[in-house]
DNA sequence: TTGATTAATCAATAATTGTTGATGTATTGT
DNA sequence: ACAATACATCAACAATTATTGATTAATCAA
């Protein structure tokens, strides 16, 4: 893995690193969501939340979607695959033995 | 996921979230290596590598093992297998069709 | 025992991140 | 046009993290 790929992955790895971000993460699985939903949801400030959101999407994990005054945002896989192929990488490194657990069905 | 569960993927997240510690863990890949070691490779101060090895530690991707004036560093797999769940959780949120890809050797 | 080596820790500082409240820009309903 | 709503952005500040150099403790070799 080149240097380019590691501050990359490092990017992402920060986007995650935050409780309001994880939590923000697990309300998008519900599916997509105006910023308003989501202040309510999370009791906090709306710029607080545009901040957590900006690094979000600028990771890769989420997208935004215009429709009037409101702007949705939901889960974006690519952010998520990116992210998969890093562990991945680390697990095979660390070989694993009983880690077959995935489900392959 | 929980709150607890949470903060505790956030740890985790964090301590990925860094350009040295990702090489930290890309040299340890390797095999188990001392302080020294690691210090000539990365080309940097003790004392910083100590305090990322740290960081590592307390999440637990890594491991030490005191040998005479030297600590030998490994990877630690709890800390990957964590970090895996997440991941999948994640994955498995967002649906991703094409994404079986897992080696289901 | 002395001196060298390895590595953790600490204190001071620097750098990065996160929070808050205010302001600005669209958009919508009246 | 006007007021209200939704949201981004900004500036000031607070909090957390990272870096550096110095000190300390332990181990080893002479």
């Amino acid at each position: 893995m080149s240097t380019k790929q590691r501050v990359k992955a490092a990017v992402l790895f920060h986007a995650l690193s935050d409780r309001t971000r994880l939590e923000i993460l697990a309300r998008l699985k519900e599916g997509e969501q105006c910023v308003c939903e989501l202040t309510d949801a999370l009791q906090t400030g709306q710029s607080r939340l545009s901040f957590h959101l900006k690094v979000l999407k600028e990771a890769g994990f989420i997208r935004d979607r215009p429709e009037g005054r409101w702007m949705y945002y939901s889960l974006n896989r690519e952010g998520v695959e990116d992210l998969e192929d890093f562990v991945d990488e680390l697990k095979n490194a660390i070989a694993i033995p009983g880690s077959s657990k995935k489900k392959c069905e």
